[in-house]
This record gives structure tokens, sequence and C-alpha cells, in this order.
DNA sequence: AAACGTGTCTGTAACGTTACAGCTTTAGTG
DNA sequence: CACTAAAGCTGTAACGTTACAGACACGTTT
């Protein structure tokens, strides 16, 4: 036998608050709502009893009702590498959500077809809104979210001359910067192992080493094909042979941690010694290098407000704001 | 005006198909979950017909009408440590909910409140089962989540005298082949810089790292209080006093990647060459050391695995098995 | 005095699903 | 031939929420 009063391990609903302060289920629902045909005294009273009890909304009768999911959904390549990103990242995301009334949901995906995750989602309509990292210059993701009306946000750029909100790390003022710190060490022959080419960070990055090289007249060591996406090994012997070799650079800048400790530990196989027969610049997450080997110079990417500052836009489109506003550009300097 | 064939944007539901086929919305739903009370042929046909309109249960309406959300948690300490963790568990959990209907959702906490995620779970049934890691020997969590009939599963054992499906990592044997690989290196004098003290794995490992040292009759070299939740500028500072002073170990297992790295930094800041003067063993979860440093000896920890196993064992008790069966520990032997 | 607002509140229906209690139809039994 | 059993199918109600179309009381206007 059970009563309305009975509030044992029943989760309250909007029933049960109707029936403690004799109102309609409807009034409830207007009143948690803040609507404004309701009486304000009204209103207080069924807050006060709401938090009484600890009324929560049922998360699915909401789905049904109104369609809305309240949940992002972050989509993530399982092939995915640059150390620390996934866990900043999603931490910076979560942080953002806490005050919200959404949850995470992490949708995988693997390179083999990178549009199934998002096709599933429109489809299902399983999220509010959509995350997506490791975004392509053309990406069709984009396309597609954009045809649907599903606001996203994306971890880097697109050229495609769409608008969508995004947030990037400022790679050109990174390879510039990296390439200062190393002309201040008085280097003047320096390489830059890049991101892969197909990406469009990749352009940026090269842009900004460019100018620097320029501005500050130094001179461009040229390095054959390799990128921060090679096999770890193939770094590894790319900076030995480095090493090795009698014409080589003074100082490298490079666009990931993993590819930068690989290319030392080549160049030390070779004998050398960082800070003094060369020098290295490369980006970091999570800061380990400079405890490990400070002599390792790195410039800051931060990962986890990449996070809070794509759920805060998708959550802004989300609200209808205007997606030309929610592009970000994060230099090195605001993060350090 | 919209008709029920008019499939247009429309999501299909039980009752698009019930039109198409002629039959009840029940007899659909029954079909569909291969009731005994449908007949085989109309199953067929039923089951046809959902394919050929792209038929997917609305999670919403089911979580509704059943209370199974088809959620699994994952519940996170936005402090936590071990590089690549979070990525590999995410990536071995979602592989296993990927062939399932479940969907993974991550709930984060700080070390203020970790009873929070928990409590807001149970509260609101927003989650089927849960998954916790960083387990502490006497977890709050895991009596909590017993209480209240959540299935669950820990990443790494509890000392609380209660059944509960968990997955480990096999630290005994890590430690006593790490103190092998020194041995066989002619290493004598070992030291352990082991996980700290209060969690339950540091006995397991210190257990292991004995035997090891009393059958291959070394002389334990007492670090004190140093472990790997150190800060890492404290690792390296104690790395860099060791490799300084006269008395010294020749070999030391570590217990983290990241604590190995820091060592190393002191170490060879202090003028010592790894792989000669000294040795190191560690564990690592994402093969990076092999390549930059290939003179620390590794041995692996995989977390995908460890992430594909939590997923198995929650999804299994969910589905009724006995969670005494529900335990797993893996040694390096097993994933190497 | 009738009509009209206006400020509060309410009931009904619907979102998609499934448990449950029926309802036919057909075949089998005595 | 009546009676029962089984097989196969159906309708109703309910999960918790909210949009929508009222309803009622009161004061104000015409």
């Amino acid at each position: 036998m059970k009563t309305e009063l009975d509030a044992g391990d029943e989760r309250p609903t909007l029933k049960t608050i109707a029936f403690l302060t004799g109102l309609g289920v409807t009034t409830v629902s207007r009143a948690l709502k803040n609507g404004p045909e309701i009486g304000e005294e009204t209103k207080e009273r069924v807050r006060q009893i709401a938090k009484q009890v600890g009324y929560r909304p049922n998360r699915a009768g909401v789905r049904l009702r109104t369609g809305k999911t309240n949940v992002i959904s972050l989509i993530l390549n399982t092939e995915e590498g640059s150390m620390g990103l996934v866990s900043e990242m999603v931490y910076g995301i979560t942080e953002v959500l806490a005050e919200t009334p959404y949850h995470l949901v992490i949708t995988p995906y693997s390179l083999s077809d990178p549009m199934e995750p998002v096709r599933y989602i429109v489809e299902t309509r399983s999220a509010d809104g959509v995350i997506i990292s490791r975004t392509e210059p053309k990406d069709p993701r984009v396309s597609y979210l954009l045809d649907h009306n599903l606001p996203f946000a994306t971890h880097g750029r697109t050229d495609m001359g769409v608008i969508h909100p995004w947030h990037d790390y400022d790679n050109e003022s990174y390879a510039y910067n990296a390439v200062k710190l190393l002309a201040e060490r008085g280097r003047r022959r320096i390489a830059l192992s890049g991101p892969p080419p197909h990406l469009l960070y990749a352009r940026h990055t090269a842009r900004g080493f460019e100018r620097a090289m320029r501005d500050m007249k130094l001179d461009i060591f040229p390095l054959n094909a390799m990128n921060v996406d090679s096999p770890a090994e193939a770094i590894r012997r790319d900076g030995r042979e480095i090493g090795l070799s009698a014409d080589r650079p003074d100082g490298i800048v490079a666009s990931s941690a993993m590819s930068a400790l690989a290319l030392v530990g080549g160049l030390e196989e070779a004998g050398l010694k960082i800070g003094r027969d060369i020098d290295i610049v490369t980006k970091q997450s999570i800061s380990f290098i400079g405890w490990y080997k400070p002599e390792i110079l790195t410039i800051r990417e931060d990962f986890r407000t990449a996070g809070r500052d794509l759920a805060k836009s998708v959550l802004a489109w989300i609200d209808g704001a205007d997606p030309a506003t929610l592009q970000h550009l994060v230099g090195p300097e605001a993060s350090i």
C-alpha cells in the first residue's frame, strides 16, 4: 500500500510536490520553471517544498516530452594521440557541464568510419550538442551537422567557408614564439618538425615559423617529410641521423611532446647534449617535461581550457547565440 | 497534415512499424523482443520492416517505462594522474559498450567530495552501472553502491570483506618481475619507489618486491618516504640526491612512468648513466619510453584491457551474473 | 448590468515504450 | 458436439513531463 506521502524510497516527482502543496501538477511544473502565469508566493512555496523533498526532474520524462536530451556528446577517435589530450579535455568539459543539467557522453569512432557517430547522434537525436576533435580542413562531419541543425563545436578550425564555433590553439603564435626562444639562445639554423601536412594547423605552424625566421633573419634548416604523426621509431631514427650528420640544425621546433621526446632520444643517442649542442622547443599540455628534462624548452598548450571553451560554445549555440561569435583562438600567452 | 506513411524526417517508432505491418503496437514491441507469444513468421516480418525503416528504440521511452537507462557511468577524479589512464580506459570501455545499447557517461568529482557522484547516480537512477577508479582500501563508495543495489566494478581491489567485481593489475607480480629483470642485469642493491602507502596496491607491490629480493638473495636499499604520488619535483630531487650519494642503489623499481621519468631526470642530472651506473624499471601504459629512452626498462600495464574488463564485469553483473566470478587479476605476462 | 480583462490555476493529451489483462481463432479432448 | 487449451494477437494504462486550451474569481470598463 503506497500513499503519496510515503516518500520512502520513491523518488519525488511533480506529482509528489503537487500532493504536498495541494496544487495541480501543471502548476508545479510551471512554478519550477518560473513561468509568468504563477503567483510569486506560490512559486516560492513550491520551490521550498521541492528543495525539501529533494526533487530532481526526471530526465527521461523531459526528454520524451520535449526532445531535449541534456546531453553533450564528445566524439573521440580511439587512435587519438596527443598525450593528455583526452583526459584534460574531458575534465575541462565536465567542469563546465557540472553547473548545468547536461551530461557528457563519450562517443568513439575508428578512423575507418568517421561519420558513424555523428550520423548515429543525428538519427537518434541522442544529444543536444556535439564536440568534435581532430577536425579536418574539409570535415564532412561539419557539413553534416550544419545540414541537420545540430549545434556543435570543433577543436581546430576548418577551411570550408562555413561558420561554426571552434576553439583553436594559436599554432602560428606558438611557432613564432618557439623560434624566438631559440633565437634568444643564439640558435641560427632552425628546423621545424611540424604537424601532418594535411591538417590545417600545419599551415598555421609553418606560417608562424617562417615569419619568425624572416623577422629574425635566421636560416631555415629543411627537414624532409618528418612530422609529428610519424611513428615514434621513425622520429627517433631521424633524430639520430640529424645528430650524426655534420650539417645539422642547432635548434628544432617540434609540434608535440611525444615527437620532441623521440627526437631528443635520437639526438642523445647520437651523442648530442640538449641545451649545449642543440635546443628543442615543444608544446606540452601536462607539464612533465619540465621536471624530467628541463633542457627541453616548452610552451604550454592547455587542453583543459580548450575543453571548457568548447563546452561553453556548444551550450551557447544551443541557447541561441550566434555561432560567429563562438570562435576562439587561444595563444600560448593566454595559458602559460 | 501528417500520415503514418509520411516517413519524411520523422523518426520511426513502434507505431510506424505497427502501421506498416498492420499489427498492433504491442505485438510489434513483443516481436522485436522475440517474445514467445508471437508467431515466428510475424516476428520475421516485423524484423524485416524494422530494419528497412531503420527503427531504433527511443531511449527516453524505454527509460521512462522500464527505468532502464542503458547508461554506464565512469566516475573520474579530475585530479587523476597516471599518464594515459583516462584515455586508454575510456577507449577500452567504449569498445565493449559499442556492441551493446549502452552509452558511456563521464561523471567527474573532485577529491573534496568523492561521494557526490555516486550519490547523484543512485538518487536520480541515472545509470544502470558504475565504474570506479582510484579505489581506496576502505572505499565508502563501494559500501554505498552495495547498499543501494547498483551494479559496479572497481579498478583496484578493496579490503573491506565484501564481494564485488574488480579488475586489478597484479602489482605483486609486476614488482617481482621488475626485480628479476634487474637481477638478470647483475643489479644487487635494489630500491623500491612504490605507490602511496595508503593504497592497497602499495602493499601488493611491496610484497612482490620483498619476495623477489628474498628469492634472489638481494639487498633491499631503503628509500625514505618517497612515493609515486609525490610531486614530480620532489622525486626529481630525490633522484639527484641518490645519484650524488656514494652509498646508493644500483637498481630501482618504480611504480609509475611519471615517477620513473622524474627519477631518471634527477639521476642523470647527478651525472649517472642509466643502464651503466644504475637500472630503472617502470610500468607503462602507452609505450613512449621505449622509443625515447630504451635504457629504461619497462613492463606493460594495459589500461585499455582494464577498461574492457571493467565494462564487461559491470554488464555481466547487471545481467545477473555472480559478482564473485567477476574479479580479475591481470598480470604483466597477460598483457605484454 | 453586461461585457471584458487579467491574474492564477487546472485538466487533458501526448511523447514512445512495455506490463498486464484480455480477446479471438484454431486445434485437441472427452 | 460442447468444452478446454494453446497460440497469437490487441487495447489500456502507466512511467514523468510539458504544451495547450480552458476555467474561475475578481476588478474594471462600457
